[in-house]
RNA sequence: GCUCCCUUCGUCUAUCGGUUAGGACGCCAGGUUUUCAACCUGGAAAGAGGGGUUCGAUUCCCCUAGGGAGUGCCA
């Protein structure tokens, strides 16, 4: 067997955002994990639409993902291929010009709808002779071309949902080509593919009808259909379509709120699956576990509760020199001692989180001494160690504490850390000491 | 409206007719760390509803309900 070859096919309209990531990753697992290749091709034959920001856009989005592709191309230096295509399936009589106006074309759907019928086209264009069509274009009207479906059941094996059976009586003749001669996504991508030799197509479960037009289309040029993997859609925490919060779930957003690449990664690659939920520290070891047999048939839920789970499991174990440049760029303090992250990533849900904690240590935290501590903070401060604190510090000053007054356990120990730190929580106070210094310890306890 | 897909603990799922319905995450409790996190132990927690088929259904079939998708001169 030959090794396979997958492409990951974004328009660039927008930003990649949960969605469309997952396919981008099933795709370059797929890939990572048979030795196969993993082409990013960008869909952007829609000229409108399409910018260059937003293809850099989805270009940084993978590779801050770090999905690296082993080619890449853009349909729109393309066309000459697609007029090719055309040229072929218009003498084979499988392309034909059709001249109703999107209007007419809407005007149709809501009467065959209004009957209670599926609002499929009913092919007119096809009775049209040399003189309509002559007489149609002399009024102004330029045609858009659609495909000549079999009728005919098409069939394949799906590797995500098994044997599938679309019957292309009950849709409609894609339309390949638009009225001004620009190209739909439908007949570029065949034509890719096939030149690209894909052999498998990966992509969302809303494709499946699609394929089923697409396949023809493959058949039709000449080329076998790759085999075909879709993959069920995702759908929010509250099991409703993640559309409407599309935004929010851009990789730039993400990213923007501190959450690691893998961490996305490991919650897209395995919701859905049979695998366990779990973080894991890199992609390849998600490909050595990616099997399309291991994904379910149901929609996926993406909770974003999840993923910060992920990431904070992600983070406790990630050692300082692997994060030391971004604590630098978050706040040059944080990266004085390592033991400053050691101390602290228990506490850190995301990377940003340190900033909580560089304030707390470093700069001005809020001490809270409440009236009834008064006295015993007082006793605190008596008994401070007098030389600069080192690791034994907080034990040496918790257990005379604990001789002179008699406290022990929380009522020892908590007072001490919220005039320390101002809060009732937080990372273990021994190291807390260390870094905060005594000159601020005492500080904060006066 | 029509077509396709889906429905097991809160969540992701295992089970390929006979199981005390298993695991993971989360949650709760206990332990430990003189807090939190982490870690250890334990616990609660599920077959959408209704009909069939069968000696026996979570598993096979049908219906209903709910969810997802498609039905674009978007991809």
């Amino acid at each position: 067997m030959t090794s396979p070859i997958v492409r990951f096919a974004p328009s660039p309209t927008g930003r990649l955002h949960v969605g469309n990531v997952r396919t981008a990753l099933i795709n370059w697992l797929f890939a990572q994990k048979t030795g196969g290749t993993f082409i990013l091709r960008i869909d952007d034959t829609d000229t409108e639409r399409s910018t260059a920001e937003n293809e850099q856009g989805i270009r940084d989005d993978l590779t801050w993902l770090g999905l690296s592709w082993g080619d890449t191309f853009k349909q729109s230096a393309r066309f000459e291929k697609y007029d090719a295509a055309k040229a072929t399936l218009v003498e084979m009589g499988l392309l034909y010009p059709c001249y109703e106006t999107a209007d007419e074309l809407d005007r149709k759907r809501k009467i065959a709808l209004s009957r209670g019928r599926p609002p499929v086209y009913d092919r007119a264009a096809l009775d049209l002779i040399e003189d309509d069509r002559a007489a149609l274009e002399a009024e102004g009207r330029k045609p858009h071309w659609r495909f000549k479906l079999s009728g005919e059941r098409c069939e394949w094996t799906d590797l995500v949902r098994g044997p599938q059976s679309i019957d292309t009586a009950s849709i409609s003749d894609p339309i390949l080509i638009r009225e001004d001669g620009s190209y739909l996504y439908t007949l570029p991508s065949v034509v890719d593919d096939i030149e690209y030799g894909i052999t498998h197509v990966v992509r969302g479960e809303d494709h499946v009808t699609n394929s089923g037009a697409q396949i023809e289309i493959f058949k039709a040029l000449g080329g076998s259909a790759p085999d075909m993997a879709h993959t069920p859609l995702l759908v929010g925490a509250d099991g409703q379509g993640l559309s409407k919060r599309l935004g929010s779930l851009s990789i730039e957003q993400l990213a923007e709120d501190g959450l690691e690449p893998m961490a996305i990664a490991s919650l897209l690659a395995k919701i859905g699956t049979s695998d366990n939920v779990e973080a894991r520290e890199s992609l390849e070891l998600l490909a050595e576990e990616f099997d399309f047999g291991k994904i379910g048939r149901a929609p996926a839920r993406f909770d974003e509760a999840e993923l910060r789970g992920l990431n904070a499991s992600i983070l406790h174990e990630t050692p300082f020199d692997m994060v030391e440049d971004r604590l630098s760029a978050l706040d040059p303090r944080a990266t004085e001692t390592p033991l400053f992250w050691e101390t602290v990533r228990a506490n850190c849900e995301v990377l940003s989180d340190v900033t909580g904690w560089v304030d707390i240590v470093y700069g001005a935290a809020d001490p809270v001494i409440e009236a009834e501590d008064a006295d015993y903070v007082a006793e605190a401060i008596a008994l401070l160690p007098a030389t600069e604190f080192g690791e034994g510090a907080w034990r040496e000053w918790t257990s005379a504490l604990k001789e002179k007054t008699g406290r022990k356990g929380k009522a020892l120990f908590m007072p001490l850390r919220k005039a320390i730190t101002g809060l009732s929580y937080g990372p273990d106070m021994g190291s807390m000491l260390q870094l905060i210094g005594r000159e601020r310890v005492l500080a904060r306890l006066s």
